[in-house]
DNA sequence: CTGTAATTTCAGTAAGGACAGAATATACAG
DNA sequence: CTGTATATTCTGTCCTTACTGAAATTACAG
């Protein structure tokens, strides 16, 4: 693997673009993107090469990937190199990232708002209206978080029967809506 | 409001943190987080002062929030200057913002997989396995997409019942692993 | 029309992150 | 122990983005 067929370059530089607006750096994403489309283990050599970045950026983005644990080394019998690869499995890898995310992104919110009002319930009603605003925005966020995690725990091999639920959220928020009035 | 609880404080700088870790500018965080807790609609140079901003860096802020349909322009009887305030329901805030999310950074992805998935099947089986990589994630954005726009069409009130679903989401997935074996 | 308040646009600057290449470290064959 | 292949860490540079303050624009009162 030298070079690159136009529709995985197509694909890896896409996937590059997205993770920039996801808040994940372009190499690290084009990384993953292309072991992710690659049958065999690659060496991080053969990754600087067909990227056209420097081995140390290489370096560098597979550790935060190995740091994820969405890419892993592997070695090939009679070479001494690393390879690495990445987990194949779409709804692995979204589960991954997911819990990664918001691990950093919504449980130090949730602390945060925590305390936030609980202080201003010792402080008395000074600040109702803002303590109210906060208590919405921290029930919202501990049932959205409940949820999710629920929804992580699904096992990849039960994901393939997912496309059946379409329709069933609604009808059951519908029910729910029902009993609750709009 | 010159001055600012040092409850609002800490909430209105972590929101700022939180927002970077989004892909959302600190400054558009933290005015948001600032009108989400006001009781009143805010004037920019309000917020400029409260925040220590310049006004400028406010204006465009507030133009984001506002293209984002987060923020609205009120108005003050017998007051020149526009006043802000922020959409107070957490669904709704959540809704927009998830849907603007999906539009920039999900829907590209599916376009472009579709590209790929497609160009590859004219081009005969020179990369099989690619195609099966892309096909997977495409099939799995595909599912997870429309079941992200069922979920975002919930009313906000029917929200009110969601702390009940906690469990079913388990038992509907239990179910279709059981069909489906693990 | 004129003057003033309010807002937006613009241009330069500062800060942070990404990256390349060099230097260093590690592992192993002979 | 030595030399070579491989991998990581470090340092400086470049590029992007955020931000400020000034200039320009808009809206309106008198």
């Amino acid at each position: 693997m030298q070079t690159l067929a136009p529709i995985a370059q197509k694909f890896i530089l896409h996937w590059g673009e997205m993770g920039t607006r996801w808040g994940i750096n372009r190499t690290v994403a084009q990384v993953h993107a292309l072991l992710f489309i690659s049958p065999k283990p690659v060496t991080a050599e053969d990754i600087s090469n067909v990227l056209s970045v420097a081995r140390s950026n290489v370096s560098n983005s597979l550790r935060e990937l190995q740091s994820w644990g969405i890419v892993r080394v592997v070695h090939v019998l009679g070479d001494r190199r690393d390879h690495f690869e990445s987990v194949k499995d779409v709804w692995e890898i979204f589960r991954i990232v997911a819990e990664e995310r918001k691990r950093r992104e919504i449980d130090p919110t949730l602390r945060v708002l925590r305390e936030c009002v609980e202080e201003l319930h010792r402080s008395g009603q000074s600040d109702k209206y803002t303590r109210e605003r906060l208590e919405s925005m921290l029930e919202f966020l501990t049932v959205m978080s409940g949820l999710f995690e629920e929804v992580v725990r699904i096992p990849a091999s039960a994901l393939k029967g997912v496309g059946k639920l379409r329709g069933k959220v609604v009808t059951l928020f519908g029910a729910t809506r029902h009993r609750e009035g709009t």
